[in-house]
RNA sequence: GCCCCCAUCGUCUAGGGGACCAGGACGCAGCCCUUUCAAGGCUAAAACGGGGGUUCGAAUCCCCCUGGGGGCACCA
């Protein structure tokens, strides 16, 4: 494989606009990957060349989400490097003076066109069912005269001198070679009339720059493709390996993510947002694992995979051109895995915060002897507080129609937990090993079912129907607080029965 | 409207001319295990969009159609 032999430079480039999502994630994802597994270099440049949709905090939140996920660049803005700034707006000039260049040599020019102008030829083009492009008004212009305009300080952008013949050919390393003819390419600005580089050069100025020898980004780049291509042989320079990753698609497959629908996603539970994962219940090794997957694959059944394996086994030959659907279900299959996989100590660890934060006093005593039974019932950490908060609570609330015992009456009901208590009580202590036996016995006795026996003790005790296994639990709760529990049940039964007996 | 990209079970995918009456995974259904719920095991249903070629032979190569996606900003 040729990216195992030489270490690769490779960059996350996002704009500081929104929320790092999944989609982004994933394209962080594959270049670290890269880096890791050649030996390379992983750069995080922040492109925040639009001061208009720069939005504070975005920086720090993209930050904070790459690391969560274990994604450490080696280079970047809150760490330096030797090719910094790694902030796009702190390199105004680097990108000021690549662009003189390009006019000096006749390949880029200057542009007094006013905004205005540009919209009103654009709706004229769109009236005539053409294609809106620029319309060469200053291309037309003499650069002796543009050049003293400009110095004059007269408004002005400055285009890329796109051929108006010929076809341009780029290689994507998925897709290979992509032609399309230049006349139907734009004069595209390459930098705007507040002096600042659009993407399209500040990109290909900075990769460059920072000897980006793969350049691992999203398919939405493909239409502009064949111009970073003729900007970068513009000035003579290798281009880097191209590789474009395709989209993420909505669940359904139709279409991509809207805003509105990716803020109604927390409503099930779920979000595209980093951001959310974490409170959410997730692990970032499940996150990870899985959309690893989306556009990737290893083999024909492996699926488990730790960033280590990942880091091994990742290659871009086995990356898939084609959009993927997202599916969440899948992703809490995934974090299921990973719960799994993790040690018990380190599983307490992360299901702690979920259990204080619904109000419950934790031990981390208890709490270890818990995690074993919870592992592998949960799919995301947060249901842990429901799972077992009755651990960690004096008393538990069973609902009184949950404790009549099924095809009994209350009355029987009554009668049953009364001799369950009386057994429990009589009980050396309570453990895994005295308890069972004991209720087996009382099974046996009364002829009656286990889950209705110890469907009875599972309500009274836990206060839930659905519980994990209930004498490791019971073991774990301690006698005192078992018999107190049952007491309580007895109690209440006992209530229910009486008023029956009256009503009747 | 123009340009570009993509196309295997509902979804993620394996497959790169014969090994495919197409394999794995999620989900779904059934069964086993079982004190509940899980987890685990087993079984089932479920796909090569259509049409032309090329070839002895095509899911695999080519073309067209269709469908889907993306883009056409002084955004990235």
């Amino acid at each position: 494989m040729a990216e195992s032999l030489s270490p690769v430079r490779v960059r996350f480039a996002p704009s500081p606009t929104g929320h790092l999502h999944i989609g982004g994630a994933r394209t962080a994802l594959y270049n670290y990957l890269l880096a890791r597994k050649t030996g390379g270099q992983f750069i995080l440049r922040i492109e925040d060349t639009d001061r208009k949709r720069y939005v504070p905090g975005a920086e720090e939140e993209i930050i904070r989400g790459l690391r969560w996920l274990g994604l450490e660049w080696d280079e970047g803005p809150d760490k330096g490097g030797p090719y910094g700034p790694y902030r796009q707006s702190q390199r105004k000039e680097i990108y000021q003076q690549y662009a003189r260049q390009l006019i000096e040599e006749g390949k880029a020019y200057y542009c007094f066109c006013s905004p205005q102008r540009l919209e009103a030829v654009r709706q004229g083009q769109l009236s005539r069912k053409e294609s809106p492009h620029y319309d060469g008004t200053c291309r037309r212009l003499n650069p002796d005269e543009a050049q003293a305009r400009a110095s004059a300080g007269e408004p002005h952008v400055i285009r890329f001198k796109t051929p108006q013949e010929g076809t341009t050919t780029v290689t994507d390393l998925l897709r290979g070679e992509i032609s399309v003819e230049n006349r139907v390419l734009d004069d595209y600005i390459l930098v705007k009339s507040d002096g600042l580089a659009l993407y399209h050069l500040a990109a290909a100025v900075d990769d460059h720059l920072m000897k980006i020898t793969h350049v691992i980004r999203g398919s939405e780049w493909l239409p502009t493709f064949p111009l970073h291509g003729l900007i970068h042989r513009a000035f003579g320079w290798e281009e880097p390996v191209w590789v474009h990753l395709s989209v993420f698609l909505k669940p359904s497959g139709k279409g991509k993510m809207s805003k509105r629908e990716s803020a109604e996603l927390i409503k099930d539970g779920y979000s595209i947002f980093i951001k959310d994962l974490q409170s959410l219940g997730y692990l970032p090794e499940a996150v990870v694992n899985w959309i690893a997957l989306m556009g990737w694959s290893y083999d024909d059944h492996t699926e488990f995979f730790t960033m280590t394996d990942l880091i091994e086994k990742f290659s871009l030959e086995r990356l898939n051109p084609a959009p993927a659907a997202i599916n969440f279900t899948k992703f809490d299959h995934f974090n299921g895995l990973h719960i799994r996989h993790l040690s018990v100590d380190e599983l307490a660890v992360r299901v702690k915060p979920f259990l204080t934060e619904k109000g419950y006093t934790v031990s981390d005593e208890i709490l270890l002897k818990v995690t074993p039974l919870i592992q592998e019932r949960l799919h995301t950490l947060d249901e842990a507080p429901e799972i077992a908060g009755f651990f960690f609570v004096d008393e538990v609330q069973p609902a009184v129609e949950e404790l009549i015992v099924k095809d009994m009456s209350i009355h029987q009901s009554y009668e049953l937990a009364e001799r369950i208590l009386q057994i429990l009580r009589d009980l050396p202590d309570m453990k895994l090993s005295t308890a069972e036996p004991a209720m087996r016995q009382l099974v046996e006795e009364t002829g009656l079912k286990p889950a209705q026996v110890f469907g009875l003790v599972r309500v009274a005790v836990t206060g839930q129907k659905v519980s994990p296994p209930l004498f490791e639990s019971m073991e774990i709760i301690g006698k005192e607080k078992v018999i107190h529990r049952m007491e309580k049940a007895v109690a209440l039964l006992k209530r229910m029965a009486e008023q029956a007996a009256t009503q009747a």
